[in-house]
Formats: C-alpha cells, structure tokens, sequence
DNA sequence: ACAACTACTTTGTTTTACCAAGTAGTGTAA
DNA sequence: TTACACTACTTGGTAAAACAAAGTAGTTGT
C-alpha cells in the first residue's frame, strides 16, 4: 500500500519542524527525514516544498558553498514561519485525535 | 489554517473503519464522522471516496428504502477491504510515529 | 404550495507528492 | 584521464484526493 495520500500536508510540517531546529540545506533535511522513517522520499519531493515554503515567507534563504559539492542553499525559520509551524502543529494533533478515534476503536469482536 | 491536506489519505481510512462496524450508508457516515470532530465536511467530499471504495472492491453496496427521505445505500466491507484496512492502518501508524518524531520533539530550548 | 430535512450525484478547481530527467561541482580509482 | 560515485539543486509532467457549488429527489409538516 502507498502513503503518498498520507503524506499530503505531513510533509510541510516536518520539514519546517526540523528547520527550526536548525539552519539546514535540502541534501542534508533529505537523510535527517530517512532517519526518521521516511525512506522512500526523491529530491524532486523535497525540494518543491522548500520552494514552497520560501515563497510563503515561513523560510528564508541563504547560499553558501560546500565543502565536498556544489553550493548549498541554507534555510532558517522566519517568525511567521514559527506561528505556522506552531498552528500546523495544532492542527494536526487535532486531526490525528480524531483519526485515532475512529481507527483504533475497539470493535465488538474484538477480544478483551 | 487549512486541513484538506492532512484529510488526504486519512479520510479513506476513517470511512473504511467505519462501514467496518457496521453496515451504513453515506448520510450516517457523514454525521458521524462530524461526531468524531470532523466538522466540516461537506457531501462532495464524502461520497467520491464511497465510489471509490466500491470500485476498488473494498465495500459492497445494497439499496433500502428510507422510513423518511429518498433511497439509501447501505455499504458493507468486503474481506479484500478488511485486508486492505488491515494493511492501511499499519502503514498509517508508521507515518504518525514517524512525523511525531520530528514534530513533536523537545527541541533544546524547552524547558525540561 | 412551500419550506425543511433527508439522501445521493456531478463537474470543475486546487493542492500536493512523486517520477524522471537534467545540470553541476568534487573526489577517487581503474 | 576517463569514468564513476557522491554531493546538491532544478524542472516538467502526472495522478490522486479533498472541496465547493450546484443539482436531483423523496418525505414530512405548516
């Protein structure tokens, strides 16, 4: 089964949450999500949602070369970043709770 | 802020889980899925994702007049979608302890 | 006759993840 | 020195899914 669908949306969140942590550049958030779990993810899905959040201001960007490879481009969270992120969060677990709920309710057949 | 992207993937599941418990038709799911906090869904968001359950073989349908309205349409799951139920809240688990991890992780300027 | 509630359908839009391919810099080994 | 491997970012096209808006219909109550 695919988690493409489940991953909508999921995706901006962590990305996002592991830039606060750090200013960090994309080849770098790309192993830092593998090391969480998210193993199957290519470049050409990363990278869009950088841009992405770039563009929404929840990013800013800043260049600077690499000592092993081609220039890298460093981000960090903006303050409007961190209020997004903070909402995003809450969002979320709301979402999950009710999920939970649904999915993870016993059933009449189910023992003890 | 939006959740349509978070629903994505998720919402499949949730109906699925549902009609598991026991036969229903549309016009229920709905009402109760806004009981578990999902509020703002509309119809035409609901019953393209019972279309699509029924086309993959996930659900089977069966007609029944209404004590007070048009037709329903009762569904009832399939043994291919208790499987496949099954497999997707598995892989549902996986990506929600996955993006907790990074989400929801005490970042050094937490207090304890 | 008309509104309100029940119940399902259809059409078009937007967002997003993903695939595939490409561009480039640096280091290593045949 | 040629080729490969690793780093690092870009671009273009596709498919899936939620959603909004509008429509079709049956039943009940005023």
């Amino acid at each position: 089964m695919d988690d493409t669908q489940l991953m909508k949306g999921i995706l901006e969140g962590c990305v996002l949450s592991i830039i606060q942590k750090e200013e960090t550049y994309g080849y770098e958030i790309l192993s830092s999500l593998e090391n969480s779990g998210f193993e199957n993810l290519g470049e050409g899905t990363l990278y869009p949602v950088l841009t992405r959040l770039n563009k929404n201001g929840y990013i800013s960007c800043r260049k600077a070369k690499s000592p092993l490879g081609p220039i890298r481009k460093y981000y960090s969270i903006t303050e409007e970043g961190k209020n997004y992120l903070e909402n995003f969060k809450q969002v979320y677990q709301k979402v999950i709770h009710n999920a939970n709920q649904i999915l993870l309710e016993r059933n009449e057949g189910d023992l003890c």
